[in-house]
DNA sequence: ACCTGAACACCGTTCAAGT
DNA sequence: ACCTGAACACCGTTCAAGT
């Protein structure tokens, strides 16, 4: 019963796929892999080590390489294309957003290059080294917090919870399918950040 | 041995600022009541219950009560006041971030009031639903991805681990302490976002 | 080098039975 | 009404011992 690490990822995923996080287990992991528990720490400091590896292979899948902005584009168009990617990357698995954003950069080498990239090519863009990071994670942290909702199927329990209680968030729920699900609304809230970032640059240079 | 569901939520809040989230269990709760764990379920329905309520509890620190922007505040600086008291009682609780933003609107009341608050002062402000959830939401992920971050205190290890690879998050990690905990920073990312939020409304409305 | 077997120290949750 | 006692079905992690 040989195992590599590869496989033990690929499990995970599988598992995140199936069951979802919370059935995302070391001793079901290691179930699918036909070995005991143990067996894992071999290949895996500890489960969080491989939670990190599993949100790299998600990101893996859009960002086998991260390029900056090609030479005329600037930069609001090439950071809103990543964060579209970065959500689509997201979407394409199950609570795949928690898991990127439970991530620490340890082992999710591609999320610290996505973040490296993007402080770079702010940097580039004449922003101060403070502006750049924190610009940079609050896109991402708009990004995490959009899909990890996206993501939060409201159970049928909670709908129908609030759905007659007179409340605005009533009317809400109820057009839910609608509503914060499509790419339009992403695109909306994430033009008013980097909006707003633009801005914030012109006011500091001037 | 009565227990009441008040001093359940205290006991969680005692243990969840010693020992953290991850401290925070039924068994310990119950220890800490000198009760067994089968006897929370008479008052609690299960965990999450329990973690939904402790962000009632620390959301009431700060929002015993919510109003909406004064006659004659414009929304901007209200919505804006709201989210550094949001941010203000997330910080007086270890991990108070991540246990507000795992919270539904199920039992922590004070969070889907504030919600509805947000929203309704957005509506009176001339924003359509949509966009006044739009806006909401965003704000919300902002504070909780910001918040989170800042009470997520890197380890040592972790910042030795990228201090001299190179990498501009090392610099960054190096004066880390400085960076990204001051009200300041988190008041410049809020304004991007407000800012780009006023504009998008004018474009709407012309 | 890499896995088994078995243990350790926990979890959340349920439920008969007691009072 | 509210708690005890005890179980059920799990966890992550460690580590001697095997091969």
């Amino acid at each position: 019963m040989k195992i590599h690490r590869e496989q033990i990822i690929e499990a995970g995923m599988l598992l995140l796929d199936r069951d979802g996080l919370e059935g995302v287990t070391l001793r079901r992991v290691a179930a699918e892999l036909h070995v005991h528990a143990g067996a894992l720490y071999w290949h895996v400091r500890n489960k969080q080590d491989l939670l990190d590896e599993m949100a790299n292979a998600l990101l893996a899948e859009q960002f086998a390489q991260v390029e900056g902005p090609a030479p005329e584009q600037d930069w609001e168009h090439w950071l809103q294309g990543i964060c579209l990617r970065l959500r689509q990357a997201m979407l394409a698995h199950r609570e795949g957003a928690r898991v990127v954003a439970g991530a620490s950069f340890g082992r999710a080498i591609l999320l610290k290059q996505l973040t490296e990239t993007i402080i770079r090519s702010l940097l580039d863009a004449g922003f101060s080294l403070h502006l750049a990071y924190l610009i940079c994670t609050t896109v991402l942290s708009y990004v995490y917090g959009f899909v990890i909702e996206e993501q939060a199927a409201p159970t049928p329990e909670i709908i129908s919870k609030h759905a007659s209680d007179g409340s605005i968030l009533a009317d809400i729920f109820r057009e839910k399918g609608n509503i914060y699900t499509t790419e339009a609304d992403f695109l909306t809230g994430l033009e008013m950040i980097l909006d707003g970032a633009k801005r914030k640059v012109m006011n500091q240079l001037s």
